[in-house]
DNA sequence: TTGTACGCGTTATCAT
DNA sequence: ATGATAACGCGTACAA
């Protein structure tokens, strides 16, 4: 590989000098630059990443840090995500180093130490639970962060998502519009915060209805299809006044639709069914799922471009609401 | 950060020594490996990857170079791959670095000059068309390779993929057993090898019935549900004695599909459609599509597998044949 | 404006 | 078995 010290050779200059040219310093003459330039371009030379990293103590490396990324996953959100983060990020000329979490592989070191060992400029984080055992270390530290739908709980670490209350206060002002009074809500994982907040937009609806709220329509279904599926299986039947499940997301509610279809229950006639986050399944389940659409590319260019802007210095607010839109397809 | 300076004061050695305690050298008594190890726990150190890679001239990192990561796409192959990739890779303590080729984004590097600056110990590609501009220059260079879905034509270099003409002769084999004898064929992209691989099978099968090779019934839908559906809304009511469309994608299957619902042909009662790969929509199409399911997970999981041998000179075969499956369905 | 020289944290070579 | 020290390629403080 051709290195600072080939093109400081080949231009007849120093590796300083090199240096200042090819970083963009004031203090070289316009002549040299040319030359050195010139000479870099001829050898084909690129700054050797690591040497870099090394003397500055800090990577031009943003670390893509996930909870949940598995095999057969049902969704492209963490894909989706990338394509963002990576858009944004090879538009400054960083690159992206990955770490999942909790793959239930035996990793050596957490993502803390995976952080610092690469002295990665910044770290996006997706899908963790705020109990995670890392969590506060990670936040606390002094690396940049930006979390992609956990509340930014520090003004030093930046918080992108969209606005998930208002999102699902809308999912059930829809229903309760359509003439759905006993409205059942299937929530996630409690340690997720976006449950907490879609569960809050469904209170928010109801009580804008003057309607009680009542605990037994409150279902878990973990996020997952399975696990909702088990859950309506019993609580439909036992509760036919029920005539609508929200679901904090479309996974739980395909589990739904499966249910439904199991027990004879027509939807959207006899149950309406609405979703969260609008996966590719969503339009193609039978029926198509109304459900509330996020752009997760979206969500994660804004958190690259976040972070660049808090490694930068940048003054600009620390959450960003990215939009969502609501889809009314034919489930409810 | 805590370096190797900081444990070697605390255990009262040198330098010298705790390098070699932590990287299992034979020369270390005992007691003071457990002291190193001790106070290296203790101190919670963990190797400045830089450093290390500065002078081991290669990091511990693979680069996961993919043409066509972009916004809204309609299967999640980055990431099933992805998810092998990393299973193995974190098994060995390797971690993964991103690039995307032709996201239309302008880049000011190459995949290959990025490969080189990071020193990486090797790269996966996929969906790279053999005539990409950097393709031979990457593959001839110093860096081992691993291709997904391309053949290798060089020794040095690794390959793995499902066997493409063995899974298409195998679907074209289930419509003629099923009496079809007039299957019109739907190819992707002639610059990538799977296209070619796909229609040699479907060439094979044809042979195998002593039928005749009717170059009409060659269709081009370029791997694109859009350009499948355009191609077929003209074909099909022209060729009423098409009773069969094998797509070398399911993406161009689901074009095909579209398309068949519009001109009111029933699928598989008037035509039958097979796909190709499995991708999650596949099982949720309506009707729900027979297709060849290929496991990318399985793919990334080999293709990096495969990478850590030739870097570690194993001598093993470069090139990996991963099971695939016929999955019937109702479309075909 | 340009060059010299040091340091970043590690591995490896050579003494001891 | 252990320690001193040279490299790795780069940025930069300081000297010229």
């Amino acid at each position: 590989m051709t290195s600072i010290k080939d093109v400081a050779n080949h231009a007849k200059v120093s590796i300083a000098t090199v240096s200042r040219a090819l970083n963009g310093a004031s203090n070289v003459t316009e002549a040299t630059r040319k030359r050195i330039l010139a000479a870099a371009k001829e050898l084909n030379y690129h700054p050797n990443a690591m040497a870099r990293s090394l003397v500055e103590k800090k990577s031009r490396i943003f670390g893509y840090i996930i909870s949940g990324l598995k095999k057969g996953a049902k969704h492209c959100i963490v894909q989706d995500t990338l394509v963002g983060i990576y858009e944004y990020a090879s538009s400054i000329g960083y690159e992206i180093l990955m770490f999942a979490v909790d793959s239930n592989l035996q990793r050596s070191k957490s993502y803390v130490d995976f952080a610092n060992e690469h002295a990665l400029a910044g770290v996006i984080i997706q899908g963790l639970r705020t109990d995670d055992q890392y969590y506060r270390e990670m936040i606390d530290g002094r690396i940049p962060c930006v979390l992609i739908d956990l509340p930014a709980d520090s003004s030093r670490i930046g918080s992108v998502s969209i606005d998930n209350a208002a999102a699902a206060k809308e999912a059930t002002l829809h229903l309760l519009a359509h003439g759905h009074r006993n409205i059942a809500f299937m929530t996630g994982v409690d340690e997720a915060s976006v449950s907490t907040e879609r569960s809050l937009g469904y209170l928010a609806a109801l009580q804008q209805f003057g309607l009680a709220i009542k605990p037994e329509y409150l279902l878990h279904g973990n996020f997952s299809e399975d696990d909702a599926y088990t859950a309506v299986k019993d609580f439909l039947p036992a509760s036919p006044e029920v005539s609508a499940v929200f679901c904090a997301s479309d996974l739980m509610a395909l589990g739904v639709l499966r249910a439904a279809k199991e027990l004879n229950i027509k939807v959207p006639q006899e149950l309406a069914v609405i979703g969260f986050d609008d996966i590719l399944l969503a339009a193609y389940a039978d029926p198509p799922l109304t459900t509330v659409h996020q752009d997760f590319t979206d969500l994660g260019f804004e958190a690259a471009r976040m972070l660049y802007n808090i490694i930068k210095g940048q003054d600009v607010p620390h959450t960003r609401t990215v939009p969502h839109t609501f889809i009314v397809r034919k489930s409810g």
